[in-house]
DNA sequence: TATTTCTTAAACAAGT
DNA sequence: TACTTGTTTAAGAAAT
């Protein structure tokens, strides 16, 4: 969401840069028009030109930026004639305007002054856009990053036996999350989205079309590459080079080289001369961890401009045919691949038998096309869990539920894949999302076969199994109301029953915190979670959405060991209170509550000790004394 | 290898 | 009586 919102607002920019560019030109020649046409003495008169200020300082807006700026003023300039009007008054014009002196002294004076100021809000409006795009750019670079970690947790993001490099699960060997930070400053661009496209030939989208071709080569043709052949293999770099003008010196070109400077993401170092930089580039930039993560962060960065620039057409697209306009490129735009998707779906398709990949015969809507779903798609993970297989890689590594279906909606719908999730955590879904949080039997039955192309087969086999973990599991509470039983969701058993799930981990991860990413990953993944499935306030607060990266991790830090301490937290503000009075506060039938469960804090060791089963399902519950009272 | 988690199947009871 | 709902037990697969 945010990064959509990011990527949206950056694209939007981007857009209004060609777009202001596109109206210079229209308005050189609407201003020469003007004078060919309209004004056949040549001279300008004084009123134009404060016409022409006006409109100057209504357009020097980026829509993006329109909530800094009076929009009564952009209401005073009609959009056909703002269209037509040049962004300043150029030299060529200022200086025509001396020559023809057809304005006092007094005016001129006025003009320039009047000039000046609007030249200075514009720079100063620059620099607040530049500044805006940098808190965007940093804040789609956490969402990248955090997507990146996860699909590593996951295990998405592997290589195949055969190609022992470009795999990100290296990384936690080579790379502290701190490097991988700064790997994401230094690739990604911290400067700005200009410093990001303009510096890295690889990004440049705009103006090196042949780097941009080599990216998107390279990008869709992810799998298999080696190492070898990004690090060593310049020779067929060079050969499917076309353009070798910008390089000069020795004649020799490299996309990784240009003006005597590396540009290895992050890099910059001066190379003399062609031979000294591919010295450089085999000693600085040889087979390594850290090279393999610059090279995988790259791709993920690439795949975000292809995403963002698809959407750039389809809006240009939209305004063509909104303004009646052929389209001038109407080449059909390349579809963007999902490197992570690709990766691992050559992955899977290795592991995996035929059949049990997706039979999906009406997947309009095939997730591995995420052009117009944001980092959020179908993970192979999914397409695993067809038929019988049992796969619940997004329950295991804290994929939150929600964003894992919302985006892919109609795929689940459509197609007949097992989603990877368990009953358990499709009940608490298929009840939390409905308006009430809670829903019937039946209510949940329909939600499953809404939603799930899946669940609309072998419908004795599931529902016996919802009907079953409904029972089993303590985290669903029955409420009878008048129109008959409904069925509800213990917010506090469910995410304690994860955090004990978490809490398991944590051995493992305290061990793995100086050299693993995998910490944070799975603390990423964790917050992820937490952040989309818990209703609990805590982590639902935007202010800790809404943070730098290192803030990120704290917020999972505070996710580790405070999934625990915000159910603690809310137990505290009442105390005495049991858990489904916080949810069912009224009508809900009671269920009798372990009186441990009140009176005892959960924390990190006492949890540690508890035995999730323990605590988790009614079968193991306590003596008949504290049975349900039904 | 042992344990845990989850799924599936099935029996049974109560209510409609 | 048939069906739905809810509970419980058991077995087996997969994951840890």
């Amino acid at each position: 969401m945010m990064q959509e919102s990011a990527t949206e607002t950056i694209s939007n920019s981007s857009m209004n840069q060609n777009g202001m560019s596109t109206l210079s030109s229209q308005l050189d020649a609407g201003s020469r028009d003007g004078r060919s046409s309209g004004d056949t003495s040549g001279e300008v008169s004084t009123v134009e030109l404060l016409h022409l200020q006006q409109q100057q300082v209504s357009f020097v807006f980026p829509s993006n930026l329109s909530f800094l700026y009076n929009p009564s003023l952009m209401q005073k300039v009609p959009v056909s004639v703002a269209m037509m009007t040049p962004q300043v008054i150029t030299p060529q014009q200022m200086q025509q305007i001396l020559q023809q002196q057809v304005l006092s002294p007094q005016q001129l004076q006025a003009l320039l002054q009047q000039q000046q100021a609007v030249m200075l809000q514009q720079q100063q409006l620059a620099a607040q856009q530049i500044v805006f795009q940098q808190q965007l750019l940093q804040m789609q670079q956490i969402q990248q990053q955090q997507h990146l970690m996860n699909l590593q947790r996951q295990g998405l993001i592997t290589i195949q036996p055969g190609q022992p490099s470009l795999s990100v699960q290296s990384l936690p060997q080579g790379l502290s999350p701190a490097e991988i930070q700064q790997l994401w400053k230094e690739v990604t661009g911290v400067h700005n989205v200009e410093d990001s496209v303009l510096k890295h030939g690889g990004l440049d989208l705009s103006t090196n079309n042949t780097t941009s071709t080599t990216s998107t080569t390279t990008s869709k043709a992810s799998p298999p590459i080696s190492h070898h052949s990004l690090v060593n293999g310049q020779a067929s770099i060079l050969t499917t080079r076309r353009d070798s003008s910008s390089h000069e010196e020795t004649g020799a070109t490299h996309p990784l080289y240009g003006h005597g400077v590396c540009k290895w993401p992050g890099c910059e170092s001066i190379c003399e001369d062609f031979g000294q930089f591919l010295k450089h580039l085999n000693n600085e930039h040889a087979l390594d961890d850290r090279s393999t993560a610059q090279c995988r962060v790259q791709m993920q960065v690439v795949q975000q401009l292809e995403i963002q620039l698809s959407k750039e057409r389809e809006r240009l697209q939209a305004m063509m045919t909104h303004l009646h306009m052929r389209p001038s490129d109407p080449k059909p735009c390349p579809k963007p691949l999902n490197l992570v998707s690709s990766v691992t779906m050559s992955k899977n398709i290795s592991e995996t038998s035929p059949q049990s990949l997706p039979q999906t015969p009406t997947t309009p809507t095939t997730p591995v096309t995420p052009v117009t779903q944001g980092p959020s798609v179908i993970t192979p993970a999914s397409l695993h869990s067809v038929g019988p297989i049992r796969r619940r890689h997004s329950d295991k590594y804290n994929i939150p539920i929600s964003s894992e279906i919302a985006p892919n909606y109609e795929f689940y719908k459509n197609a007949d894949v097992r989603p990877p999730f368990t009953y358990a955590t499709l009940i608490r879904q298929a009840i939390i999302e409905s308006s009430d949080r809670q829903l019937t039997l039946n209510e949940i039955y329909n939600w499953f076969t809404r939603t799930f192309a899946y669940f609309r087969r072998n419908a004795a086999t599931w529902k016996n199994a919802v009907r079953h973990n409904l029972s089993l599991h303590k985290c669903f509470v029955r409420v009878e109301n008048v129109k008959g039983a409904v069925w509800t969701v213990d917010e506090i058993e469910y995410q304690k029953r994860r955090s004990q799930k978490i809490t398991g981990y944590v051995p493992t991860l305290v061990k793995n915190i100086p050299t693993s990413l995998g910490y944070g990953a799975a603390l990423n993944a964790s917050l992820q979670a937490a952040l989309a499935e818990s209703s609990l306030p805590l982590l639902s607060n935007p202010s800790l959405i809404n943070t730098t990266s290192s803030g990120l991790l704290q917020a999972t830090h505070e996710d580790l060991n405070g999934s625990l301490d915000h159910l603690d937290s809310n137990g505290n503000t009442s105390p005495g209170c049991s858990p489904q009075q916080h949810i069912h506060p009224i009508h809900v039938k009671e269920e009798p509550m372990n009186a441990e469960e009140d009176e005892c804090p959960m924390s990190l060791v006492t949890t540690a000790n508890h035995s999730p089963e323990i605590e988790e399902d009614r079968d193991i519950e306590e003596e008949p004394s504290s049975e349900d009272v039904e």
